[in-house]
DNA sequence: GCGGGAGGTGTATTTATTACACTATTCCGG
DNA sequence: CCGGAATAGTGTAATAAATACACCTCCCGC
C-alpha cells in the first residue's frame, strides 16, 4: 500500500488507515525548576504498569480538540497549577517500540517555572510528583531519559542566546544567584567578573536598590528582569539570535 | 475525563481513547536542493481534495511498523530515489484544525540533497513534483508554509555551526559555488575574502588540484569535502556546537 | 594581444573574549 | 568593639575573532 502525494490525506485513506491502525499521540513535559543551586526536574512516580514504580516525565494523551501546545500547557497546569509559563516544543519521539502497549508518538516540551510558585496540587497524583536534581536522574520509564536529554540540550542552547534564565528565578534575585543558575544549566563554571559584565551589558536588569536580608555576610543587591524592555527590543526587531565565535563556519554579517 | 500520570498509558485507556478519537500522524519533508545559485525546495502538486491543485510538501502517514525517522526517509526515497542523505527532524505541528478532514499531527523534517543526483522517479506522482526557488514559494496547502519556514530557519541555524553545505553540492565544487550556497541559505551577502579564510581555516576541504573546465574565464580550483576528517573530528569530541559572538548572554568558556 | 569575466589574495581596525586578584561590607562571636 | 568568616563587588591587559576593504591574476575567445 502506497499512500502518497495525491492519495495522501484524502478522506477514504484516512478512515482506512485509522481502522487498521490504532495509534495515539501524547505530550511529555520536562518541567525545570531551580532551587538550592541545583537545576531540578519534576517527575512522577508511575503507579501502574508499564514501568510501575519508575519515575517518568509528566505527560498525557492529546485530546481531540486540543492543540498540541495546549496539551503541554494543560499537563503543566494540572500538575503545578501554573499558567503562562515559558513552554517550548523540542521534538517528537516516534520509535515504533517506544511504548510497550501500542503505537504512541509523543511530542516533548520543556517548561521553566519559578519553583517557589509551585504548589502541591490537590490532585491524587500530586503526592507522587517530586523534584529531582538533574544530575541525579536515572533510569526513567519509557524513552524518557532520551527525552529529558534532548530537552536539557535545548535549554542549554537557548539560555546562551535568549534571556530565559529569569523564568526560573524569583522576581527579585542577586547576580550570584543568576550566575549559579547559568552554571547549573550549562554545567560549567563561569568567571564572576566576566559574567557580570556580560549580563549587565544587556541592559535587561533593573537595579532595585534593595539588598538581601538575613544573610551572615555582606548582602547582595537585588535585581529584577526588565521584561518590558526585553519585549520592546524583540518587537523592534532586535535579535537575540544565534551568533557564534569560535569555529564558526561562516563569517557573521555586520 | 482526566487521563493523567498514573492512569496515563495503560492499555484500557489507550483502547478507549482510540475508539472515540480517530487520529493519524504523518511526516512532511522539506527537501532542499541547490541549483543555479538558488536554494530550491521540492514540492508536489496536489491532485485531490483538499487543496487540489495547490503545491504541498511531500509527506505521508506514518506506517504502523515504521519509526518516525524512517517514514521521513521513505518519503524522500520514494520521491527522489535517494537514500542516506542528510535528514533532520525539526518539530511537530499539531493545531487541531491544521487538516480539514481530521486530526492529523505531522512531524516536519528537512533533507539536503545533491540536486543533480535527483532523478525523476517512475512513480505516477513524480510528474507533479517540481523544484521551486525558495523565494518564490507561496501559498502552499495546509499549514505547509509554516512548516517550510520552520525548516528553513532550522537550516539557517545549522549551517552556521555545522558543515552541512556540502550535502547540497556535487562532490567537486569551487569556493565560489560554496559561497553562493551559503549566501542563498543565509539570505545575505558574504565577503569573499573573509568567507574563504573562514572555510579554509576549518581544514575540511581537500584541494583536488583540478580546475573547472569549459568556463569562459579563469577556471576555479575544485575542492572536495573531507568527510573522513570531519567524522574523525566529531568522534574525537571536537564540537561544532553553538558559539555566538554579539549579544551573547553568557561568556563562552575557554 | 587585449578585453571580458571570474579567480584569488593580505592587512589593518574594531570588537569580543578571556584571564586574573584584591578590596568592601555585613554579620557574628568572643 | 574587634577580628574573622563569608560573600559582594570591581577593572584592566592580553588574546582572539570579526570585519572592512581593492587590486592583480589567469584563462578564454575574439
Amino acid at each position: 500500500m502506497l499512500i502518497f502525494a495525491d492519495e495522501l490525506y484524502n478522506e477514504q485513506e484516512m478512515t482506512e488507515f485509522n481502522n487498521f491502525f490504532k495509534s495515539a499521540f501524547s505530550v511529555d513535559n520536562v518541567i525545570f525548576g531551580f532551587d538550592e543551586g541545583d537545576l531540578k526536574v519534576l517527575l512522577i512516580k508511575r503507579g501502574a504498569e508499564p514501568f510501575k514504580g519508575k519515575w517518568a516525565l509528566p505527560g498525557d494523551l492529546v485530546y481531540p480538540n486540543e492543540d498540541l501546545d495546549a496539551a503541554a500547557g494543560r499537563v503543566l497546569e494540572e500538575l503545578t497549577g501554573l499558567r503562562e509559563v515559558y513552554l517550548e516544543q523540542v521534538k517528537a519521539f516516534g520509535a515504533v517500540n517506544r511504548h510497550p502497549l501500542g503505537r504512541v508518538i509523543t511530542v516533548a516540551y520543556y517548561s521553566l517555572i519559578k519553583i517557589n510558585k509551585y504548589v502541591v496540587t490537590p490532585a491524587s497524583f500530586a503526592q507522587k510528583a517530586k523534584w529531582h536534581s538533574i544530575a541525579e536522574v536515572n533510569d526513567l520509564a519509557f524513552d524518557h531519559n532520551e527525552i529529558l536529554n534532548a530537552c536539557f540540550d535545548r535549554l542549554k542552547q537557548r539560555v546562551r542566546t535568549r534571556p530565559l534564565g529569569f523564568e526560573l528565578l524569583p522576581p527579585k534575585f542577586t547576580l550570584t544567584e543568576l550566575q549559579h543558575l547559568y552554571e547549573a544549566i550549562l554545567e560549567t563554571e563561569l568567571d564572576k567578573r566576566n559574567f557580570r559584565k556580560k549580563i549587565l551589558s544587556m541592559n535587561l536588569l533593573i537595579d532595585l536598590d534593595e539588598t538581601q536580608e538575613g544573610v551572615a555576610h555582606r548582602p547582595a543587591k537585588l535585581f529584577e528582569f526588565d521584561r518590558d524592555r526585553y519585549e520592546k527590543l524583540v518587537k523592534d526587531g532586535f535579535s537575540f539570535e544565534l551568533k557564534e565565535s569560535k569555529r564558526k563556519l561562516v563569517p557573521t554579517q555586520s
